[in-house]
DNA sequence: ATGGTAGACGATCTA
């Protein structure tokens, strides 16, 4: 069962590039992030046309995050309930092939020390809640999404540049370890512990052609899950076409 | 300290 994320910035903007991969690749699974409409304008026939099922959790104009199954979708939670009062719609979770999957766009923070940093500091702390809550089901968990965290200097292509900048700061990334020492692991680094690759490169400053990126999205597996791990990897592939995502998608299999 | 680009939307805000 193969499973994808993606921070697809803007479904509209990206339809076109998106459903061409979605056909190459035929994922089993995709968890998508900054969807960036309402449900009413998310365009779900020209996806249901490629034999998915569709499940939103929208917002106007910013992030939204969505599941897509080839299997029945069952279970559908939308928002963090330890987070219920969010007005962001930034969580979404439900069980397709027996596997409980959840899309997360974690804030970006903006800069160390603003509102917006406190804010996504605040989103980690419920999301661990909920991620020590699930566990207690002993189910294969995947909770795919845009951390925007650079777990360590590896996750970096010029760590001195983004040293205790956002997305690279002690707080954020104590924030990601404390959910993987609830027992999750980062699919990715299971199976490439020491590869220097990376998943979004800025659209400024000609961060792609330079492969000045960082490693911010990615898959969080329950114990269940991981057990039951082969391969993950990252396709930069999308990346370097035309009206692309600033983000590429990571995906892993699951047996 | 600033600016670089992209998307939504219609002036800026978010990233």
């Amino acid at each position: 069962m193969k499973i994808v994320t993606w921070n697809l910035n803007s479904i509209r903007a990206r339809l076109e590039r998106f459903t061409e991969w979605l056909a190459e690749n035929s994922p089993d699974v995709l968890l998508l992030q900054e969807t960036k409409c309402e449900e009413h304008a998310f365009p779900k026939e020209a996806i249901e046309d490629l034999g998915y099922n569709v499940v939103i959790h929208g917002q106007k104009t910013f992030n939204g995050v969505a599941i897509l199954s080839k299997y029945p979708i069952e279970d559908l939670q939308c928002g963090l309930p330890t987070y219920t009062e969010d007005p962001q719609a930034r969580y979404i979770e439900a069980v397709t092939n027996g596997v409980r999957v959840a899309s997360v766009y974690i804030p970006n923070g903006q800069d160390v020390g603003t509102e917006k940093y406190a804010y996504k500091l605040s989103f980690l702390e419920r999301l661990r809640q909920h991620l020590a809550h699930t566990l207690q089901y002993e189910e294969a968990f995947v909770i795919g999404g845009d951390y925007n965290i650079a777990p360590t200097d590896l996750d970096v292509a010029d760590p001195k540049a983004w040293h205790e900048e956002i997305l690279c700061s002690t707080a954020e990334r104590k924030a990601f370890n404390a959910l993987l020492n609830l027992g999750y692991r980062d699919a990715f680094r299971i199976d490439h512990p020491a590869e220097k690759i990376y998943s979004w490169w800025d659209y400024r400053s000609q961060a792609w052609p330079k492969n000045e990126g960082l490693r911010i999205d990615h898959l969080l597996l329950s114990p269940q899950a991981t057990d039951r791990l082969e391969i993950t990897g990252i396709d930069r592939t999308p990346r370097g076409k035309e009206k692309a995502s600033d983000h590429a998608p990571v995906w892993c299999l699951i047996g």
